[in-house]
Parts: C-alpha cells; sequence; structure tokens
DNA sequence: CTAAACCCTAGACCATACTCTAGGGCAACC
DNA sequence: GGTTGCCCTAGAGTATGGTCTAGGGTTTAG
C-alpha cells in the first residue's frame, strides 16, 4: 500500500503545490516513483515527512531541513551530524520562545490598560505626553486634531 | 532632544532600511520630520516603535501592525478596536506556541534516540524497515547502497 | 568653501516559500 | 475509444519583508 501525493496533501494538510515544491527543493529524495513515474508515499515516507513539517513548523529553514534529510539518506554513519544539527536547532527554538514569552507580556501588559476602566484617561495622558514632546522639539503635530 | 533615524537604529537593532521601509508602509505616521525634512525620533516615537517591533517579533504582518497603529492615531475612541485586534493577536501567539511546543517534544524524541548507545541500532532499524516497505510495493530503493 | 558624513526619495532588486499555468501522459469507467 | 480525473515537469507568478542603488540635499569640521 502506497499513497498518491493527493492524498499525502489531505493527511498532512501541506498542498499538492508544496509537496511537490519540497521535492524539487530535495526534500523529498526518500520518495520513490512507481512504473508510471507517479511518486508513491510509503508510511515510512509519511513518517519523515511528519518530522519534515516539524522542523518546518518550528522555523527551520528549507536549505537546514535539506542537509538533515541527507544526513537521514547517509544512514546511521551521520547520527553525530543529525544530532548536531538537531541541538542547534532546539536551542533556536528555545531562544525564540523566550523571547516570544517576553513580548507576550508586553501584549498583555497593553491589553490591560485598554481593559481597565481608567483606559481612556491613561490613553489621553500618553498621547497628551506624545504630542508635548513634539511641540517641545518644535515639530509638526502628527496625532489626529481632536474637534470638539 | 530628538533621535537621527541612524541612533534609532542603533538602538532598536533594525537597519535604517526597514526604518524607512516601516515607515513608506504606513507604520510610523507618528514620526515628525524636521525643518530639512529629516525624521526627528521623539522618546515617545521610540516607545511606539518598540511596540511595533513587539509585534512584529511575535509574528504580526505589517498590514495589521498598521491597522494598529492607526487606531493609535485615531486616540482613545479606537479603544475597543485596538482590545480585539491585540486580543486576537494574543490568541494566535498562545495558539503557535502551543505548536511549538509539541514539536519541541518531537525534537526531543528524536535527540533521544540520536544520543543514546544504541543509536546506530536503532536508526538501523529504521532504515531497514523503510527499505523493505519499499521492496513490498516493487518501488526503488532511494537509500544510499551501503558497501561493505 | 569644500569634504565627509549624514539625510532624503523613488524605485530596482533579493530571498524565501510557496502557488499556479501550460502542456502533456496515465488510468478507469462507460 | 473517449471523457474524466488524476499524475507529471518546467517555469512563470505572487506575497512578504526587507535591502540596496542612484541621484540629490544638509550639516559640520577643517
Amino acid at each position: 500500500m502506497t499513497y498518491t501525493i493527493k492524498e499525502v496533501a489531505e493527511k498532512t494538510g501541506l498542498s499538492i503545490y508544496t509537496l511537490r515544491f519540497y521535492d524539487k527543493q530535495g526534500l523529498l529524495p526518500f520518495v520513490s516513483r512507481n512504473s508510471s513515474g507517479y511518486r508513491a508515499f510509503t508510511t515510512g515516507d509519511l513518517q519523515l515527512l511528519k518530522t519534515i513539517c516539524c522542523l518546518k513548523d518550528t522555523g527551520m529553514k528549507i536549505s537546514d531541513i535539506r542537509q538533515y534529510i541527507t544526513y537521514v539518506m547517509q544512514g546511521p554513519s551521520s547520527i553525530p551530524e543529525r544530532r548536531t544539527l538537531l541541538q542547534a536547532h532546539q536551542q533556536a527554538i528555545l531562544a525564540k520562545q523566550a523571547a516570544i514569552q517576553k513580548n507576550l507580556q508586553e501584549i498583555e501588559f497593553k491589553l490591560n490598560i485598554y481593559t481597565s476602566p481608567e483606559a481612556e484617561t491613561l490613553v489621553n495622558q500618553e498621547l497628551a505626553v506624545a504630542q508635548a514632546e513634539k511641540i517641545a522639539n518644535d515639530l509638526p503635530n502628527p496625532f489626529q486634531a481632536k474637534n470638539a
């Protein structure tokens, strides 16, 4: 039993275009062709494709995924290289997660302001300070004029 | 006291090109120009720019950041819209964080295999299964021939 | 007053990751 | 045996987010 490209697209959520694009980019050297030249995905292929999606969804570039897949195609001799590559990626993900966490807190802080009962007062204060700063520096006021 | 574009680039880590690009994209309507037509960034502008970076670094698209900034320029009347926009973004970030967390676990699982003393055995087993599957389906074996 | 070091705009160019079109072959049913 | 639906490749096109160049003005120190 093998799967057609259409079936794999449905299973993975990737488009047929994307699957063919990945193949062109050298991400799918493990997918064999049948006698008609059609791609025939085995369940093992699906497993590897899942790994590719995992790397892609965590922000790995196609060129690096290709490197990883190349290692896999080389067999067990490339285990140290695979480990190095994945560890580097793991560190990159952790760093990004931490950065996002910090930014998330900033956003929560903003949301707290916007949700508070004094939201309007606080926002007006900020605006007044910003406008005063423009004037103090002899600059045009870019904020919307408030017509009474 | 205002800052030149170069100083802001140094402070934010964005390139001068990127700052001008953001301005072109309508992300910096709050930055005024001095009498020579040069951008003059106030400290309030830096604060807003920091918010822009926060949104960008958490994956918000430029068009959505522009929408947010447009709301800010409108003053306190747009507080409900700002809140809606930021809440949606917050949810998007949380969902992405959760997805990354799952993928991270997959990567850790792979790394455990590659780090274990039986790594070679396990990888060889996987490879053997994959190759058997190709043969069982009358497909060419795409894996590297192992020369003894 | 001039050279170095800035600033500006418009618009071309680039990288990444798709997405689609054109042109053509294979498979399965009526 | 023809129509429908799926498969293929090559290559053009798109979206996003920058990055850089050309041509030209400003500011500052010698």
